[in-house]
DNA sequence: TTTGGTGCAAATTCTTTGCATCTCT
DNA sequence: AGAGATGCAAAGAATTTGCACCAAA
């Protein structure tokens, strides 16, 4: 895995810039879509690529929550995710967990543990309003 | 989503009883490949009908964090997952993260949520052994 | 001039679906 | 008979890769 980038194209810049300015935490293609605003001859497989590097060294964070398409998340900052198990949004949480995470489990598998992914599955509040206006009918 | 089975079919019987066996939280086509041992002739589109359906009345598990396949668990116990940054092994933990996680969120989102998801990425022993072993040349 | 990057299209991989057939009840 | 399941094969969706060309160091 790289741990820098080597050339800063407009492509590659571009497609930081778009990550960045948004909170939706968007898809490949998502992103794609953005992108080819202000790039029009942009491919597909360009911004696959950079997406993989951006995230090999950091810039970008990886989503990778599966049964779903990859997500990825312009701000790297420690935090976790909460997904709509109706409609798939994801929102960040920024609540410190007060958990020994890492001790108990180094402790308890013989892992060596980087990181962990928390996610929390539910409805967002969107959702959650839809349902009621379903069940008063 | 169905939370009842119709019809046990054979298929059904020995798909679920590969995944009891197993701690290995095997793939769709890992469980294809066991199961077509005993019943030679089914098809892989059973498998995945049917290891949907096992997961969706709860007698299975489906642990969705991709970039990677789908796995799918027989332990339904609540537990959380390591997994191998370098060879994909999915191993079990059994700690209770002693937070009021759920409490936290439901007031910082808005979400209303029923249940997350916890996973730790590291290195297995396994791997920890042949890094160490690379490092040493 | 060499290395890295791009666009394009084809290829892969994983998963789902349509359909004719079969099987329980 | 009718609903649910199956095998097979084709279709889909998401992602990766091969290749010829381009561009910056």
């Amino acid at each position: 895995m790289k741990t820098s980038i080597q050339r800063l194209t407009i492509q590659r810049q571009v497609i930081l810039e778009e990550l960045k300015k948004t909170k939706s935490h968007p898809t490949a293609d998502e992103v794609y879509q953005e992108v080819r605003k202000r790039i029009p001859n942009i491919s597909l497989g360009t911004v696959y690529r950079n997406l993989e590097i951006l995230s090999g060294c950091g810039l970008i964070k990886k989503i990778e929550t599966a049964g779903y398409q990859k997500r990825f998340d312009g701000n790297t900052e420690p935090h976790h995710h909460v997904r709509c198990i109706n409609c798939g949004r994801i929102g960040d949480i920024y609540c410190k967990p007060t958990i020994p995470l890492k001790e108990v489990v180094d402790k308890a598998c013989g892992f060596e543990i980087f990181d962990y992914w928390l996610e929390f599955i539910g409805l967002c509040p969107e959702c959650r309003k839809k349902k009621e206006e379903q069940n008063n009918n």
